[in-house]
This record gives structure tokens, sequence and C-alpha cells, in this order.
DNA sequence: TCGTATATTTGAACATGTTCAAATTAAATA
DNA sequence: TATTTAATTTGAACATGTTCAAATATACGA
């Protein structure tokens, strides 16, 4: 049976379990390179052929991780988005959770970035099989736009959400990389470039930025993102 | 002998040169992940192990096209520099000169950057082992600047070089995704963002983008990037 | 319940990046 | 030149992600 299809049996699904719970523990402890497929398997009692079965690579168990983060935004995000209108504080709710579930990970994180930049992974998050996990996420900056009191200038709209969300794979990039402690620094960048951003937003209504505002507009249209 | 260090023998150098060629030429027509080590070593008529007494792992081959390109552009920037003050178009030729260089090595451009998204790698763009090829593409911008008609508010001149260098990274991650015949999209994409640069730096200026500005400012400050 | 198809599991085999101790060659020194 | 030291080269060994054919377990129709 293919990889991912829906699992028959109960029992498949708890072996499928158990080895994506032991790959996000040595993963946590060890970090993504220490930890060996064989560690994995063994930790989850099962045979190294066995993880394959479940699991198309070893990103993958990284990338089930995400989507399960993903699955969490669901539930958490639109009772966190009612307690305000107010836009830089939708945008920084939605960063801010993710950054939270990303926490405890952070190490292994890069992982999935690496393959990430890799054109032909399926996991590359601008490719195909990754679409729909796209798509939500951009979702949820398009509402987050959608009720907040600032409202941004009805060209720039259609194009807002999946700007945001490259700004936001910027930021998890930036904090990859953070050492600081508690990675204030990319705290401090999440809230000055949203200050930015929401300012910006704003400003680009008046008339004085029509030129500029035209110019971006045109550009996105053609490059179709 | 270590890695890298001065090699002491014209012999050596041609050896080490034959592998280079060997690699790039292998990548180039099969790509990075199709082409193996074992394969670089045979064309090159050499045991595997002499690879790595040359380089100290397989991407650390590309890092050295790429440093190669950047010695390139010491001899042909200048003179491209010299002629315009046009400060869009100073940009553009850094730009369009570094994707000429990478054109035909666009496929396996890839894994340079895979290895740059890891912090831990020494081959990252940010890393410490990388800085002084950093600096040197950041002056590269620094000198674009200076020379240019249209000159930057003056609290906004320390930061620029880094972040056009930064803007530059991300347009090769675009060119490298960049399907498109002869990648026209990433064209459109630099000018159509030079030009919003351009006009930004010069609207940047205006009292009315005062606020903005130093707000921009700060958080520059505040990250030391 | 029996037999068959399908799902799951196994562990050895494979591919490939990398390391390393030993062998060879070249350079430096006496 | 002979000897010693250092640089270069070798190829087997290793580590680890991944594949795969075979074995086992499970579900399902008769």
């Amino acid at each position: 049976m293919p990889v991912r299809s829906q699992l028959s049996t109960a029992k498949a699904e708890e072996t499928r379990e158990r080895i994506l719970t032991a790959a996000l523990t040595l993963f946590r402890e060890h970090g993504f390179e220490k930890t060996t497929m064989r560690d994995i398997a063994a930790a989850a009692g099962v045979a190294t052929g066995a993880a394959y079965y479940y699991f198309r690579s070893k990103e993958e168990l990284v990338m089930a991780f995400y989507l399960r983060t993903a699955e969490e935004m669901r539930v958490v995000l639109p009772q966190e988005l009612v307690k305000t209108n107010d836009l830089k504080r939708r945008l920084a709710r939605i960063i801010h959770l993710k950054f939270e579930q990303f926490a405890e990970h952070r190490a292994f994180l890069g992982a999935l970035f690496r393959s990430a930049v890799d054109p032909a992974s399926p996991l590359s998050p601008f490719g195909d099989e990754t679409s729909a996990i796209r798509e939500e996420s951009e979702a949820w900056f398009g509402q987050a736009l959608d009720g907040a009191s600032t409202s941004a200038p009805k060209e720039l709209v259609p194009y807002l959400p999946r700007l945001l969300w490259l700004y936001q794979m910027g930021l998890i990039l930036f904090w990859i990389y953070d050492r600081s402690h508690g990675q204030k620094r990319t705290a401090a960048l999440v809230d000055g470039t949203l200050d930015l951003i929401v300012k910006s937003i704003r400003i680009a209504g008046l008339p004085l930025m029509g030129p500029l505002r035209r110019r971006a507009v045109h550009l996105l249209k053609e490059l179709d993102v």
C-alpha cells in the first residue's frame, strides 16, 4: 500500500503514531541529523523499513509535525482572532502562535527548510504537494485582514495574504538562525516589521503613494504570485 | 595537511582544479544529486578520497564555483559601474551579472542554498566562515549607491548594502524556482522590484515619510543587522 | 471456517557521502 | 646523496538514508 493513503486499521494508525512520536522526541533531544532512522524505528519498536511504510522520508517526519501544528491552528486561531480587530495584533497572533508551536522544536525545524529550498522536493513550501497547506496558511492572513479595523487598498487585497505568508516564511528563517536568548531578536523583528507593514498598508492608500502603489500592483499581477 | 590551506605544489593545484572542473561539468550535465563523489573522482582520474583532500564536502565544490564567480566580479564589475550613475541601472548590473554567471549552472545552485539554510553549515551565507565573501558582495552594493546620482537618506545608508544583499539572496531563491522560459519571470521581478526600491529610496527622504523612516532605522539599529 | 487478497512488518541489501590508516610521492635537511 | 619530514593519494571501511523481496498478519468473501 502506498504511503499516506488511508490507514485501514486502528492498529496501523497507532504504529504510525508511535513512529512519529519517537521521531519527534529523538529530534528534540538530539537534533535531526544525530537521530538515525534506525534509532527512530528502534525507539518505536519496529523494524527500520516500517518507518518508510508510513513516511516517505526522514524529512516527512518533520513535515508531519508541521501538519499537526496546522491542525492545531484550526482550533486555536479562530478564538484568538475574535479578541481584537487591531490589524497589527491580529497578524501578531498568527505569527506568534506559530512560533509557540515551533518553540521546543526549533533546532530541528531547519531540516524542513532545507528540503524546502529544493524546488524538486515534494516538501517544498512552494510546490504542488504543499499547496493545500500553503493556501490554508494564507487564508488565515486573509481572515486577519478581513476582520481588521484597518483596511488595505482594494487593489492590494488579493495579494496581501500571499505576501504575508511569504513574510512569515522569512521570519521563520530568521528565527531558525536566531541565537539570541529566547529568540528575542526575532520578537523585535516581528514587532518592528509588523509596525512597518501596518503603517505601510495605511499609507499605501494616500494619493501621494498612487504611482508607487500602481507599480507594485502591476508587478504583482505580472508575476501572478 | 588540512583542506583549503595553501597548496604547496603546482601539481597539487592542478589536481584540485581537475577535480573541481570534473565536478562542475558533471553537475551541469546531470545535476547535483545524480552526480556522485565517485563519479567526480573517476572523471578527474583520482581516487575518491582525493576529492576530500581538496574539498571538505560535496557542497564545497559548489561553493568553490561560487567563489570563482566572486573573483570574476572583481574584474568585471568595476568597468560596468563606470558606465552609468543611474542607481537602478547600477544595481541592475550587479544583479544581472551574477545571474549571467550562474545561468548555465542554475539547476545545481539550489544545492548551495540548501546547505545555506542550515545555520550549522560552514557554507551558510549568514555564517562566520562566509563573512568575507558576504562583505565583499555587500560592498559592491555600497559602491553602486556611492557613485549614483540618486542618494539615500543618510541614516539609511549604513544599512542599505546589507539589505540589498539580502534582497539579492531572495532574488536568487526565486530564480532557482523560476521555471519560466529563460527565467523571464525573474527578470520581471528584478526590474519591478528595483523600480520600487529606487523609488522608495527617493521617497524615503520626503518629510511625510519621516515617521516610517525613523521606525525602520530604529528597527535596523536594534537588530544590528 | 477456509482460502484468498490485501495490509503490515521485517531485515538484509543497496547507494552514496565521508573517514581513515596506510602507501606513495615530493620536499627539506643533513 | 641519503635520510627524514611533510604532502599527496589511495581504496577499503563506515554510517546512514532508502529500497525491496519475502514473511507475517489481518480482513473479507465464499
